[in-house]
DNA sequence: CGGAATCCTATATGATACTG
DNA sequence: CAGTATCATATAGGATTCCG
């Protein structure tokens, strides 16, 4: 089996990597609203619309998986989990305000 | 019908229509080769590994659409064709750069 | 609430043959 | 040389149901 991370780095092209860890139909929107403050499942399928539960559940374990994003479980009733944007994450961020401004 | 820059103009995100510009596998390995020179079809094809004609005709096709890209041909023969990195695609390279160096 | 499992459709990519 | 046309396969995305 092949994980993410390894093909990630078989990349003949550099950043290819980096624009894979963001590709996909909501993964940036996502990575957008967790800038500002955690975020909840639900609250993510309530705002971005013309989404879907599985849809966000996937990109949500591939943005944690590359570790754009941190998952933290507080083991309440009713459950309670936040999704934070981890360092690796902020540095992104004005890169990809730069990238806005190309277009 | 909706082309693509219709699709690219429609995202809530703004950065995502500058992402699709480079999505797929591989528009960004042609676009740094482009960047070095000017191109032709069979040089890329023998240049990119594990790529094939028509994939790389559908994505030379659309980087010219959205204008990173430009066709130059030159009706001799044999028929001559160059894909030219516009000012467009210029300036993405710096960004992409930075992209890089984050990983 | 926060998902995972399943099934289905759509889009992306690939192999190959053919053409001006 | 520089593709297009066609067909097949692989991956992404969506709808729905089920579960702790």
């Amino acid at each position: 089996m092949t994980t993410k991370k390894e093909l990630v780095e078989n990349e003949t092209c550099p950043a290819q990597g980096l624009l894979k860890l963001l590709s996909g139909k909501w993964k940036l929107e996502i990575f957008r609203l967790a800038f500002d403050a955690p975020v909840r499942f639900s609250s993510l399928l309530r705002q971005i619309e013309g989404s879907n539960k599985q849809s966000l559940s996937v990109a949500l374990r591939e943005l944690e998986e590359v570790e754009l994003l941190e998952k933290i479980v507080i083991t309440a009733k009713p459950l309670h989990i936040e999704y934070h944007m981890t360092p690796k994450g902020k540095s992104m961020v004005p890169v990809l305000k730069q990238l806005e401004n190309l277009l």
